[in-house]
DNA sequence: GCCGTGCTGACAATTCGCTGACAGCGCCCG
DNA sequence: CGGGCGCTGTCAGCGAATTGTCAGCACGGC
């Protein structure tokens, strides 16, 4: 887990540094604003500790240029200026936290892994089975990276065998997703569903075993 | 967009619920700690608001409660106590951010704009979704660079719908975070205020995928 | 080769979502 | 205090996408 400290002091870089490495982190340092940005827009890091009284730029035009790029990586702000204005001005420009200093390690250590934990807590959505790809956010489908259009049930069909991962569902038990088991269905219902969907999404994506169920092709199955 | 106050004192609650209020929220007060824990996990909320002397049930154990269960919505605490070892130790519990009374009511809403808004895995305070643009600090609204004027209701719409990051909402999801669930509307009111907004807004910003919900649309879709 | 299971294409019904009109409500301004 | 205006929920009708049903066909297993 890679962590950037901006702090022009170097005593304090080094507490910094000590801190978050026993924590956990891979720390890099940088004492220059624009050295700063630059890190910022080009590396990936999971936290961002930010000095605002830093030379060559200041540590908010720092961030606002990060966020105005789409950089959304978790921001913890030190500063020394405690008026609670500038804690407004630091988090309307885009801060995660912000802590005043003097400040305890043991804070912003709690503070940081605090940040981490949420800015990672957008857990994966999208699936990938065989050729298929099944993002569960924007209820999508793709086949080999080729968007499919696909309707609310089919949908619902895909994502359940996807979920079972590669088992062999049997029809009954479909039915029962797809449908409550109060209003009955044909039992070719299904098989009208699934020849649609394999319609659209060719070959090689649903199969069947004979007298068993359907299942998911390429699944390691 | 939902938030819950979890405070004792009535007249803090107040004012709470009227500077959230202004700030787009949608209010429930609680006063108790164990309505507190039910209605955390049983409910969504955007932001939760949790003072820590609480009767019934102390706002720690509640806020760890709700982890436990793997409740992850962003929560904000309030306290008297000031010294750092309770931050830590709130911070620890899984709270995403504290701030110590007294408080500025401007530094609570910018907080929690902030919370919310890292909670969606954004920085910004400008937000670009395809052709819409949405600027969280004026509430105000663009589509390809054209200004737009949008009611309330419509904005608090886009707004979530842009805080959702691209995904598919239900409509019980939305209808639940722009009314309480307390008052419920007729289902068409949703679909009213999406046709009013596409009608202001133009086609190709307000996706349906049918069945399932809205999406704002070019969000690298 | 026979039988049963599963597949396919067409068709019709139904559900879902959109739209325009209208009315109630609250708010601002005179 | 009254009138007007903007906002928003409700209603009814419309159109289209979705989906269950049916009848016939293909294929695999024994």
């Amino acid at each position: 887990m890679r962590a950037l400290v901006v702090e022009d002091d170097q005593r304090i870089a080094t507490d910094l540094d000590a801190a978050l490495g026993a924590a956990g982190f891979v720390v890099e340092t940088c004492a220059d604003g624009e050295d700063a940005w630059f890190l910022g827009d080009t590396e990936d890091y999971a936290l961002i500790v930010l000095d605002l009284g830093l030379p060559a730029m200041d540590g908010l035009s720092v961030l606002k240029r990060w966020r105005a790029n789409g950089r959304n990586m978790p921001v913890l702000i030190l500063t020394a200026r405690s008026a609670w204005m500038e804690r407004v001005e630091g988090i309307e420009a885009g801060a995660d936290d912000y802590l005043p200093k003097p400040f305890r390690m043991e804070e912003l250590v709690a503070r940081a892994r605090a940040l981490v934990r949420r800015s990672a807590g957008q857990g994966a959505v999208v699936h990938d089975i065989g050729a298929l790809t099944l993002d569960t956010n924007r209820m999508s489908v793709a086949v080999r990276g080729v968007p499919v259009r696909v309707t609310a049930l089919e949908y619902r069909l895909l994502a359940y065998l996807a979920l079972s991962n590669g088992r062999v569902v049997p029809p009954g038990e479909l039915l029962e997703h797809l449908y409550g088991d109060d209003d009955a269905r044909e039992a070719n219902a299904l098989e009208a569903v699934v020849a649609r969907l394999r319609r659209k999404l060719g070959a090689g994506v649903i199969g069947t075993r004979r007298g068993f169920g359907y299942f998911l092709e390429g699944s390691a199955a």
